[in-house]
DNA sequence: CACGGTATTTCGATACTCGAAGCATTGGTA
DNA sequence: TACCAATGCTTCGAGTATCGAAATACCGTG
């Protein structure tokens, strides 16, 4: 028996998540991007050490192909590059180039302008984390 | 000057939807479906009248030539039927087929059963509804 | 050094998305 | 009434996205 409210948060979800896309065509346009090449982008966190395809395809949950696809659109904009990993030379780690980590920096902030998300109060914020969090982690 | 957990929110919620369309996969496989024609099939609640093609556009945030493509592909596999709007006969509206509406109460409930969000509890759900709801409401 | 297993790419097929152009119908206006 | 600009939808063509199967390169073990 599931819960009553359940529909209608998928629901919710589903559509800050379209309203979100929908709101960044422009920006996107702009640099010759799309929804995919910009989730690549957005999960390519210059912070952290650069993730190999198979760690990207797990993030993006697609597949090895389809991740293939898409690192071809970001390299051929000059926003990412391939490196072989030397601690096995079997795997391809994926770098941000000077011009991908400006275009990455521009984007994200303009998501986080447009998003939908953007309209809730810093406290309302903090108290919808934790639960996400928790259903992410479901998982 | 963005809030600190608006990042983290946004990743949950690009996180939550992308699993529940992963995770439902088989399901929409069973039936010859696809992502895009099951959110089709969601947002056409047979408990409503029957939405226009344009109504259904912006409900799924897509343009008119893309869901024409859409539209034909549920009427090939008999879930759903286009219907001249006698109000306005430039005008069509989708009505669900029998069929239809077993093949979407089926893959509705899936998604309620598969998706990350079913992992929270009732009380969960109630605070998280009115925090997305608002964000939803915000545009 | 052979061999099964793993990471990635290529290939072919299907599905998706969009802009431009076209068709039918409507509502306003002279 | 006769026109015509606007509206709802479809068709068409092109580029993007996604997948399964097969190929390639490399790893580790025996």
């Amino acid at each position: 028996m599931p819960t009553p409210e359940l529909p209608a948060v998928v629901a919710a979800v589903h559509d800050i998540w379209m309203r979100t896309n929908d709101l960044l065509g422009q920006a996107l346009a702009s640099h010759n991007l799309t929804p995919a090449t910009f989730q690549a982008l957005w999960v390519l966190d210059p912070a952290e050490p650069p993730p190999s395809m198979k760690v990207m395809a797990e993030r993006l949950y697609c597949n090895a192909p389809n991740l293939s696809f898409i690192t071809n659109q970001l390299t051929d904009r000059g926003l990412v590059e391939r490196a072989v990993d030397p601690a096995d030379r079997r795997s391809r780690v994926l770098l941000l180039t000077d011009k991908g980590r400006r275009v990455r920096d521009e984007l994200v902030r303009t998501a986080l302008e447009k998003t939908p998300l953007a309209a809730l109060s810093d406290e309302e914020l903090r108290q919808l984390k934790p639960l996400l969090d928790r259903a992410v982690a479901s998982g």
